[in-house]
RNA sequence: GGUCCCUUCGUCUAUCGGUUAGGACACUAGAUUUUCAUUCUAGGAAGAGCGGUUCGACUCCGCUAGGGACUGCCA
């Protein structure tokens, strides 16, 4: 019971991805919260890749994951390691636990194995291989054995979590696991123990689907007297329909949320307030963050993936963030969707942005709110708009650009002025004329209000659109 | 089947034995309005069930129900 913890020792916390391809967005949780307690603590963040299964394993996975953490602002205090490079260590264990009578070969093969299991069920407990109290005679030879850990029949292993409190499993339902495979390669839960403590981890903070992992893991620590980390399981992500998440609940992966045009910020605030909160607070910054993260505050239920709250956080981004910034963010979108743009459009799209930001949930919806300015004149005129060109229409708008062309100041507020006395002395109410000149402006693309689509295309070209509407419809 | 975890508005959460159970997202209604949107105002919305403990339970304990994870020579 009294197990030397690291709870004292300088916090050095890992988040431990297996590249899989993608790194999922319950990792990338997972990995936020490691590094905002290591942060918070003044302690170290590392990554470590779990790539001991070389069927599974590409370059190009793991580069998605450093990339992923990367976009996301969860840099590592150190270079990452990797699982699989440090096979050796894990072997120098199994021999030591093999010296202390802690590990053992077993000869059985898979069949066995399997028929084993059933058996070990049937009885209430789980396997234990007749090889753990046999040693191999001539008869085994060189026949192939994997090494499995003596899991003690009598007790149970207790995990001190951080989050969840005292949790006890029994022994006797841990079966004795796999801690070298018939090839010699190390296994999952041999390699982890190993590497955290060889890494000096003092918390493993991760998510719940490893809760009964830290009792095998700490059954390693124990048989190799190592100094315990300190465990905190965190509560699941499901999707939206409470079920495991999975493909078919939309963005899953940190690669599909980069495409889905949020921003790095807005995701860090979000998944912070998946499984832990505090107080009231629902928008902070990376530093408030930081020095609110408690371990203690962590929730201990599921909690579902809300990508419409996301989008309101996303907007509440988007509307603080540099112009600048924000320009080439949508520029970017706009290029990948075939439009490149000149100069001048360059321009009208960085005067554009602070004009819409406010309605767009993310960068795509930015980059639909902002096409209108892209637009190369002269193009063809929607039919609706077409419909409400009729002569009066016309005129007024003619009269409107004469107007126009003696104001100095091309913003959006005296524009919207102008707009104002000008309807005044036509004697109508904008939505007279404010539909159709809409339509001249943004060729039928979403709009802001038209003052403010005047700011944005800037005089020439705004007087430019409505001369080529004039001209179009006689 | 076994072991373990979880259970407050639709969702994320606050509450840490005494509150009209709070906030945010979403939703509904109204106002504003040149589209969509924004903005403003108002509103509905929760302690899984049953037993205890207690002067008093969302809060502590037990049981039941429901959900989930694990139970690999995957991680």
């Amino acid at each position: 019971m009294s197990d030397p913890s690291s709870a004292d020792r300088p916090v050095v916390t890992r988040i431990a991805p297996s590249p899989t391809g993608s790194l999922h967005i319950g990792n990338a949780r997972s990995a936020l919260f490691n590094w905002l307690y290591a942060r918070h603590t003044g302690g170290k963040f590392l990554i470590r890749i779990e790539d001991t299964d070389r069927a599974r394993h590409s370059e190009a996975a793991v580069q998605v994951i450093f990339d992923s953490l990367s976009w996301l602002g969860l840099s590592p205090d150190a270079d990452p390691v990797s699982q699989f490079a440090r096979a050796d260590l894990h072997r120098g264990v199994v021999e030591e636990l093999l010296e202390r009578g802690w590990a053992y070969r077993c000869y059985m093969t898979t069949e066995e194995a399997d028929q084993a299991k059933a058996i070990a069920r049937a009885e209430g407990h789980a396997l234990r291989s007749p090889w753990r109290d046999r040693v191999a005679g001539p008869a085994q030879g060189n026949q192939p054995f994997v090494v499995r850990f003596k899991v003690p029949n009598e007790g149970e292993t207790v995990i001190n979590d951080a989050v969840r409190g005292v949790v006890a499993f029994p022994n006797k339902d841990l079966e004795d696991l796999v801690l070298l495979r018939t090839d010699g390669t190390p296994t999952y839960n041999l390699a982890v123990a190993a590497d955290d403590h060889d890494m000096g981890i003092t918390y493993v903070i991760r998510g719940e689907e490893h809760l009964s992992n830290g009792a095998r893991q700490i059954l390693i620590y124990r048989a190799m007297g190592w100094e315990l980390p300190v465990y905190a399981h965190l509560p699941l992500l499901v999707g939206a329909d409470g079920a495991k998440l999975s493909k078919r609940h939309g963005a899953m992966t940190v690669g599909e949320f980069i495409a889905a045009g949020y921003l790095p910020e807005a995701v860090r605030n979000y998944l912070a307030r998946l499984g832990w909160g505090h107080g009231d607070a629902e928008i902070f910054s990376d530093a408030q963050a930081i020095e609110w993260f408690e371990l203690k505050d962590v929730v201990r239920s599921p909690a579902r993936l809300d990508l419409v709250k996301l989008g309101h956080i996303n907007n509440h981004y988007i509307r603080v963030a540099d112009t600048p910034r924000l320009t080439a963010l949508t520029a970017q979108i706009h290029i990948e969707r075939g439009i490149r743009q000149d100069e001048a459009q360059g321009a009208a799209l960085a005067r554009a942005i602070p004009l819409v930001r406010e309605g767009a949930k993310t960068l795509l919806d930015l980059a639909d709110l902002t096409a209108f300015v892209l637009k190369k004149r002269p193009f063809a005129l929607d039919e609706k708009t077409l419909k409400l060109l009729d002569a009066e229409t016309r005129g007024r708008l003619g009269r409107l650009a004469e107007r126009l062309g003696v104001e100095t100041d091309w913003t959006a507020a005296p524009l919207g002025k102008v707009l104002q006395t000008f309807a005044e002395s036509e004697g109508v109410g904008l939505g007279k004329f404010g539909p159709a000149l809409r339509g001249v402006l943004s060729g039928g693309a979403p709009a802001p209000d038209l003052a403010s689509a005047f700011e944005a295309l800037g005089r020439e070209e705004s007087f430019g659109r409505i001369a080529d509407a004039l001209s179009q419809v006689r």
